[in-house]
DNA sequence: ACCTGAACACCGTTCAAGT
DNA sequence: ACCTGAACACCGTTCAAGT
């Protein structure tokens, strides 16, 4: 009989919590809104009380799908960029869809900022001034969401058992990881030789 | 009078067409079946004798948004590769929501084989093997989709007057064309240190 | 503050039947 | 071969009203 024991009235967090349950195990196509207000035994329009529309809903999802970065961090600025780049791909792999939910709310500013922020830091700490850093961030952000996005379709379609043309794509996980690894390689590579083309890393440590 | 004045009686081409005039006119989201017949004249089951279902159709449209490669393909093959990239950003850019519309499909093997092939054409005349051909193409498109989908999906925010932080991306054509140019450069600019650090590039001109 | 009930304006797809 | 007409099983969102 606790006041938290109340089994109807729900918060926004159940809802994003429910939400995040749904769509891992259902699938992106479908987590609706009514499919959700049935999960939580409420008709459809109370949900509009929590989330003003859809969209905001998996804005808060994709939030939550990025929120973790790499844990401890690599000292040798390549690795951290490495280690960034890995825990990105793991948190959008953590849920079924979980690329395309980011990508659709990626352009709002929403939900892919943090993982542009760290990859941001990681590549600064190569002496990279902040345009060059931030230019290789969102390079690197859209090669991962584009590559996770491409895995999880395959996925899914595999998992429906439709018929594709194999031969494009590896479909074991060793192999996606290092598909995924050998892009980073080169958007690693490319910074480190563009460095030794002209830039002299300065120490950057102007902040506390 | 000549027997293709028939006003009615569409064909699949006629259907493709439409479809891809409605996609650049109004978006994705309002590329509906039914609104697609609409525009035919003609009853939403009717586009059933053409596609088996809509999926099948956005692959045709895939096909068709991605079917130009660069001409003339520069002879170095590091402007080779920097021209297939340019040419498929050019193609996704030419219809709106164009980058989803093949990141769609790509999964399914279809829509992006093309550009696909393109790119691993142009890598491999760099020297490097099948293999690493193969999956720094696949590197480059899925920055492509990514960096372009990202593109497109602010455009549409933006010409809707959603608010959107807007610190984070370049707005001005100029500033996206040199962030492509941008990611791509670090990719083919890993691609050449690989080279350096250890192939040797053969001549490779084993077919016809 | 949080929810119900009912409605509005849509979707993709199927299927028997027509010509 | 290409299409109609009608239906099925859904969508996201709004809004007055309830507690």
């Amino acid at each position: 009989m606790a006041p938290t024991d109340n089994p109807r009235r729900h918060t926004r967090e159940d809802v994003a919590r429910t939400a995040l349950r749904l769509l891992d195990d259902d699938g992106l196509p479908d987590l609706t809104m009514r499919r959700l207000a049935a999960a939580l035994d409420v008709q459809p329009s109370a949900l509009y009380h929590h989330f003003p529309n859809k969209q905001t809903l998996l804005a808060e999802l994709a939030d939550r799908i990025v929120s973790r970065g790499a844990d401890p961090l690599p000292a040798e600025w390549t690795d951290a960029v490495r280690a960034e780049a890995a825990a990105l791909r793991d948190g959008l792999l953590a849920y079924r869809d979980g690329a395309e939910v980011v990508t659709s709310t990626f352009a709002l500013g929403l939900g892919a900022a943090a993982p542009l922020d760290r990859l941001t830091r990681a590549v600064a700490a190569g002496g990279f001034d902040d345009e060059t850093a931030r230019r290789a961030a969102t390079a690197l952000l859209h090669f991962a969401l584009g590559h996770v996005s491409h895995e999880q379709q395959r996925l899914q379609y595999d998992s429906l058992g439709v018929v594709v043309d194999a031969a494009a794509t590896p479909f074991e996980e060793e192999d996606r990881a290092a598909a995924f690894a050998f892009g980073v390689d080169l958007l690693v590579g490319g910074l480190e030789s563009r460095d030794a083309v002209g830039q002299r890393p300065p120490v950057s440590r102007s902040r506390t």
